[in-house]
DNA sequence: TGCGTATATCCGGAAACCCGACTATATGCA
DNA sequence: TGCATATAGTCGGGTTTCCGGATATACGCA
């Protein structure tokens, strides 16, 4: 567990998923503005520590705190959780992922809101997606 | 601080010297069954960390867990007390700490004591000491 | 089926880490 | 001073980790 969280990318990611609940990998790219070979490892190692858990709903795939996680790493993670309280980086990424959320795009519910979506996505889409 | 949490032999120093107060590198050595260049290595990179802190008496230098750690790394390290618990290497490693104080040779304190420990020490030293 | 997007994995290469063996330094004592 | 012991640091090599770029896979949709 130790190994898991010794990477600051990993420390990052998993503060914003304490704070910001589930996130797919490409918000969590443009949120931590890392590329998505590297988010999609990181997240991999997250996941085999059992720190993290992933669920697939159509072509995104949106990780979450584990909630079966042993009970040494809650605690540890109750200590990142206070931990990086104050730290600039950590409070700058959750910032940008809430900014994401303001023009959602990886919420897909119905097919119509999809529809919605869809045409958002469009009109947004040149700066926000390489 | 987790990176250097993220290491076995470390992570078993410091449960040593949770349980077991003040240790001379030595004893570590001994108790845990590895080389003297490795203790060394370790107990540095859990020093520059803050986790420890050592003392020289002699020719021995004693570590201890630093009393003036950070609060983040005192609540880690209270959770690495409960954690390791359970552990059978941990807990086989304080066993043989606590064998090494029935016959202290790492404390001295007055000249006669000396002594007499340096006597002890030429009786067992042969098994006990490569 | 074929295309586009999201995600996962693979492939070198660079950097960091860990180790045993060895050497250097510090201390106590005769 | 010279020797013995305790500890720290160095060196070379093997292993692991991390990365960007490229490729492979999964899914939705036309």
């Amino acid at each position: 567990m130790y190994k898991a969280l010794s990477d600051e990318t990993r420390l990052r990611i998993l503060y914003l998923l304490l704070l910001e609940g589930d996130l797919c990998v490409c918000d969590l790219e443009t949120a931590l503005g890392i590329t998505q070979s590297k988010a999609s490892r990181h997240l991999r190692t997250l996941k085999q520590a059992s720190l993290v858990a992933d669920r697939r709903d159509a072509t995104w795939v949106y990780y979450r705190i584990a909630e079966d996680a042993e009970d040494a790493a809650r605690k540890a993670l109750g200590l990142l959780r206070e931990a990086l309280q104050g730290d600039a980086q950590a409070q700058s990424d959750v910032l940008r992922a809430r900014e994401l959320r303001k023009s959602p795009r990886c919420v897909p519910t119905s097919s119509a809101e999809r529809a919605a979506q869809r045409q958002d996505r469009e009109d947004s889409s040149r700066q926000r997606y390489r």
